[in-house]
DNA sequence: TAGTTTGTGTACCGACCGTTTCAGAATGCA
DNA sequence: TGCATTCTGAAACGGTCGGTACACAAACTA
């Protein structure tokens, strides 16, 4: 063997990804990620292959680390039946929250669907990909909130919260205050009638 | 006086509006715009002063030949009742026509909130204009389609539209399948019960 | 026709882009 | 200690970026 990386793989990742979230991929340079990174170019194409296995590393961190942990009580079993509102609080919340890098960068594979780089194929089934994923956490959600309602019901409500989302992320940077109502939207749409 | 311009500024702000909305003010480069205008940068600077400049004006060619000409049935006096469904309607059919520039470019605006260009004070203002102008046309259709129902519902049902609408555009470049579905659920919930 | 104003083409500006090369420093194993 | 392997820094690559300078062609007024 030889030298071992003296750098930690997830921590330079981590930081690749907001420089991608902040700026999108086409505008994130080199020079910015390495100084995000505290690497050498040397280094990040030595472990990376280029900028866009980079961004792909960052994709993957994003996924894991922002997505999944705030849709995993959808997926626990039995879901709660307040584990979509919950969820959509608590999006709602961090997109309010000054600073925090949701409300003013909206969601990474969003902002992507709209840049020049959503014409790359891998990058649209991604994109493709998270939405189904969210798709399918939220409609965990409804059925567990209205066990007793329809099928198709619960699914145009699951579709509806899904879009309601996805337009919440479109528009935070340029109108928070509309991208909140998108998600109180949802909220309303999820209220239980009184009993 | 001297010589007169020899180019349609009209002509040449919608040919400049093609390369914007199919790559993002970023990407668009000034040869790209060379090229699609049939200016030389020189013809550009002198008319338009920058790059910029000529984007601001593509915006505005984007809001008057291409928004509201497609609001227009919405913002009659009176409303037809089925005004909005029919604005869903042709919104659908053109996100779903191949080779359509909406079909695989989605909006202008909406793509530029999840850009670069966001950041800029001014844009930010222009797209939530923009988010605002399609959110009263749409209430002056929910209006017109259900004039019987309280404020407060119509209201809500108006702003499902909108973010519908603005979800539908986020993902069109990714995911046209679920993008007709977003307005897809924007229709169902302008059914009229049956009599 | 003379003079003035304005549009247009060519060439070039410095800056930055993503990527590659290569030498050397650092660390592992035998 | 010596070798092997890998990481890292510096420098340079060709290419493209948005923008500018300037000369000239064109067309209007008088």
């Amino acid at each position: 063997m030889g030298r071992t990386q003296t750098f930690e793989t997830a921590r330079v990742v981590r930081a690749a990804l907001g420089v991608f979230w902040r700026s999108g991929y086409e505008a994130a340079s080199v020079p910015a990620l390495e100084a995000a990174t505290g690497l050498n170019r040397s280094s990040i194409y030595h472990s990376f292959g280029s900028k866009r296995g980079l961004f792909d590393a960052a994709v993957q961190a994003y996924l894991d680390d922002v997505v999944r942990p705030r849709l995993r009580p959808l997926l626990a079993d039995p879901v709660a039946p307040g584990a979509v509102v919950d969820y959509l609080t608590g999006l709602r919340a961090a997109l309010v929250r000054p600073g925090e890098i949701q409300a003013d960068s909206g969601c990474l594979l969003v902002n992507a669907s709209g840049a020049p780089i959503s014409r790359d194929d891998a990058v649209r089934q991604t994109v493709a990909d998270y939405r189904a994923e969210l798709r399918a956490a939220l409609g965990r959600g409804v059925d567990a909130r209205f066990p007793g309602r329809a099928e198709s019901e619960r699914d145009r409500l699951a579709d509806l919260c899904t879009s309601l989302v996805v337009s919440a992320f479109a528009l935070v940077r340029v109108d928070p205050h509309s991208a909140v109502g998108s998600l109180d939207s949802a909220l309303m749409l999820l209220e239980r009638p009184r009993s």
